[in-house]
DNA sequence: CTGTTAGCGCTTTCAT
DNA sequence: ATGAAAGCGCTAACAG
């Protein structure tokens, strides 16, 4: 910035006025400076500016995973609001694990984040203290924590754990199974199980029809081949939920390889309402959230908290229910 | 990092160290000092350091879509690698759209990155000026480019397509069509479609069957829709070979909803090897990349460039040619 | 093994 | 409308 200064025949501080905003340079020096900027091919550096306001322009986000277009979509409902404020943001994939998400936070955290937003509402004890010393707006996503860090933007993973049963049921199925990952790892497709299991009881319907395989994200050949033991231990079940679209098309593929009528013989149920449920024969019947809508909303709760602290308003944090809608298909 | 130093009774120097590194801070001192860092919960502030050292420990990654299995692998790959070296990855998604890289790059060179690594070799003039003008070591992945701006990890598009065609044609068809994107977006796409042409006409068959859906990604759904539009202008088709297994399963499942028998009356080859292909009923002929494996290489040579500047050497950047491989399996 | 000094590139603040 | 001085939190380089 010297050398442009030097160039332009002005001081530094004119420059960076310059390249700011329109505010109080002569036009013709303004120009003057532009164009030597452009020569020279002069990149202002973040860093010294970070440093000198004090404000990292840096925003967190962690997600399970970035290759699930549920969490893609809602990054990319985030990136759309924070670009637009002219922060940029630092993207984590905790791999469904709660340790590599304590290790993003802690890096993450030295860099200075003007907003963390997580997925899920559970986190370790060591992050927990990390997020609460850090001074920056937190927002949980995904789900509705029990003990919030901050403003929330979710649903409730057990309702639609619920509603899937409770629409087998409606459709005439009286023995359902559920397909899922592992516990402790996926706490929201556990609480998708939960739910399943707790609305089957009050249905009066078996609970027990569970098969786990293995740790998340649970993959379509997962699903396949958790058909097979789904129906190797309980031979009676009539109807499949799984934690997500991608296990419930491996059902639904692998019912196609053994010859199984779906759903005459076995009616499937997603989550998410991925690509592959709409676009599959027979198409899937899922649960769809507005994912995207989740990570706007979670940009503006944090752009919200952001400004409030600017005009040194204060503000409560609040909690922003995302609606969850079933859609009716063909294989339910 | 002063007021660290203050209760432990040693200068900010010494609390520097400490933290850095085992080297050179008599034990008593370490222990008393990261005694006190945890109780007051002190995070280093990474901008000071970044200015101080003149390393930002970022490096900068650019994919066309954060939400696909493919290019997920590659990014994850790379943060293997980077993760190890103690380098924290800034990802970009460039939506496909060569526009969109340049505003990326733009702004990902303010926090001034050690190392730039892009997908493919197709880039606007600003995007090639900005980064060779960045002094940080670039690579370029997914394809050979004509003019590299640095290392390069990738495959000959061109030749993936041409091996669709020629399989097709090696299991008997004589009259395939393709399936792919809009141009001028996904290159990488392009460049399968005219290897796809080129070989048919090597082989005598026609190339002009070709149905593009618009601009990339192409989802499943918008295979589907081409598959329609393929049958209604070229009803001989007997063989389809797609930009991606997104697009072929589209195909796939249209067929098997009008009753068209795969590969019986249509053969159907995609690109990448996604789950879906692996899995679903009958299973994708395909291509395989391993794509993981280019992440990594292409941070092994961000690296190794990296190193090579460190200790003065000179390096000549280089080309790694990950192969590619048919993958045959029901459809084709 | 530990401390001191200087300075990274920019912006804030105050002065002109 | 422009400039000068100070300082953001840390570490390189040197001294002891």
């Amino acid at each position: 910035m010297q050398s442009v200064a030097r160039l332009a025949g002005v001081s530094a501080m004119t420059v960076s006025r310059a390249l700011k905003d329109s505010s109080s340079v002569a036009e013709a020096t303004r120009d003057r400076i532009l164009t030597v900027v452009r020569e020279v091919g002069y990149v202002p550096d973040a860093t010294a500016r970070v440093f000198a306001t004090r404000r990292s322009g840096f925003v967190a986000a962690l997600v399970p995973s970035l290759d699930n277009s549920n969490f893609a979509d809602t990054v990319r409902g985030m990136t759309e609001r924070f670009d637009a404020a002219g922060l940029q943001m630092l993207i984590g994939d905790t791999e469904y694990s709660l340790e590599r998400e304590e290790e993003l936070v802690a890096a993450f955290l030295m860099r200075r984040p003007e907003a963390i937003v997580l997925t899920g509402g559970v986190h370790s004890d060591r992050t927990r203290r990390l997020l609460e010393s850090a001074d920056a707006p937190i927002v949980e996503t995904w789900d509705l924590p029990a003990r919030p860090l901050g403003d929330v933007v979710g649903f409730s993973n057990e309702a639609a754990g619920a509603a899937m049963v409770r629409h087998l049921h409606a459709v005439g199925r009286r023995r359902p199974g559920f397909v899922g990952g592992a516990t402790n790892f996926d706490t929201r497709g556990a609480e998708r199980r939960a739910g399943f299991k707790k609305a089957a009881r009050a249905l009066g319907l078996a609970a027990d029809r569970v098969v786990l395989v293995g740790r998340p994200p649970v993959t379509m050949d997962q699903g396949a081949e958790a058909l097979d033991a789904m129906l190797a231990r309980w031979p009676v079940v009539d109807a499949i939920a799984c934690v997500s679209d991608l296990s419930a098309f491996g059902v639904l593929a692998q019912c196609q390889r053994r010859g199984i009528d779906v759903p005459g013989r076995i009616a499937i149920a997603g989550f998410g309402d991925f690509d592959v449920a709409r676009c599959c024969h027979p198409r899937l019947t899922t649960i769809a959230v507005d994912c995207a809508a989740i990570g706007r909303a979670a940009a503006d709760a944090a752009l919200g908290a952001l400004a409030a602290r600017k005009e040194g308003r204060r503000r409560r944090s609040a909690t922003v229910e995302i609606p969850f809608r079933l859609v009716v298909r063909e294989t339910a």
